[in-house]
DNA sequence: CGTTGACCTAGACCCCGGTCTAGCACCTAA
DNA sequence: TTAGGTGCTAGACCGGGGTCTAGGTCAACG
């Protein structure tokens, strides 16, 4: 395992992306520095490559989508100068991730309610729906009001 | 707005999903209730359908697959007698959002730190890049260990 | 009346992100 | 020398979740 040198199968259990998913990603522009190859055109990751990759994991599993994590790869490939870029794009991306975890809270207290409200429900012995249209009031015409 | 008696357009309005998505969601059985019709076929949504289809909007939204709604939406046409089967799905759902939300924290950490990184660095006058590979060590040969 | 706008159905289309296949090349160990 | 494992490319395929189109029906308004 000396410094560098890894190849695709290794990475792939050290990422948990599969082998295939790797090369999608390289061919959509994800590596922020090309992939060296061996002699017989074999793929060779420097710790470094992978690295990056685990960042790219994270990206995903934060909803950013490959295009923007391609340039965000692009901008690293170009090397200094375009910082104020990258860091435009992650905050961006930061934004995302606050929004949606507030979004999830929110949903998570939906479901804490109705979680909590079958508990209530199944421990009282089931009396009633509660979660359920009301018992149909009337054969619900549209009124026709337009608005 | 007589209780009950929304179109589909309004519903869209008041839900966010398009008109398209809501007739999606119906073929898809996502709706606990039969959707009324007038008499010339148009769909003619309760408040409760609305009410349901805002929850079916946030189960999306917490990464719920339509057809798991689409189960929820069965067991709840149902009627009562399986809200234990509600019960566990709804749990199963709430440990999914949690997870989701810790991932996303941790997702949120890497990125904050990168961020900070990049602001340090731009305000200190951008020297060196903080996020490159280092300055290519050699050019890296697999050193063929086969493991 | 006719026109306009909301609605209907069936079905095609699309994007995204992956996953898999076919057919081939290499390399090392038995 | 051969077999097994790993890798390569190009490109097909897939599932999820929408989105849009074509072609038609109402119904209300001027």
């Amino acid at each position: 395992m000396a410094d560098g040198g890894l190849r695709i199968g290794q990475v792939a259990q050290r990422t948990g992306l599969s082998v295939h998913t790797l090369r999608l990603y390289e061919r959509a522009g994800l590596l922020a520095s090309e992939v060296q190859r061996d002699r017989s055109g074999r793929r060779v990751y420097s710790t470094w490559d992978v690295e990056w990759l685990a960042n790219c994991v994270k990206f995903r599993a934060s909803g950013m989508p490959l295009t923007t994590i391609g340039r965000l790869a692009q901008l690293v490939r170009e090397g200094s100068g375009n910082e104020a870029e990258r860091l435009e794009l992650l905050r961006e991306h930061r934004r995302h991730i606050t929004e949606q975890l507030t979004r999830l809270r929110d949903c998570l207290d939906l479901v804490d309610g109705k979680v909590d409200s079958y508990e209530r429900h199944l421990a009282a012995g089931a009396r009633g729906d509660p979660w359920q249209q009301q018992p149909r009031p009337t054969t619900a015409e549209p009124s026709h009001q337009t608005g």
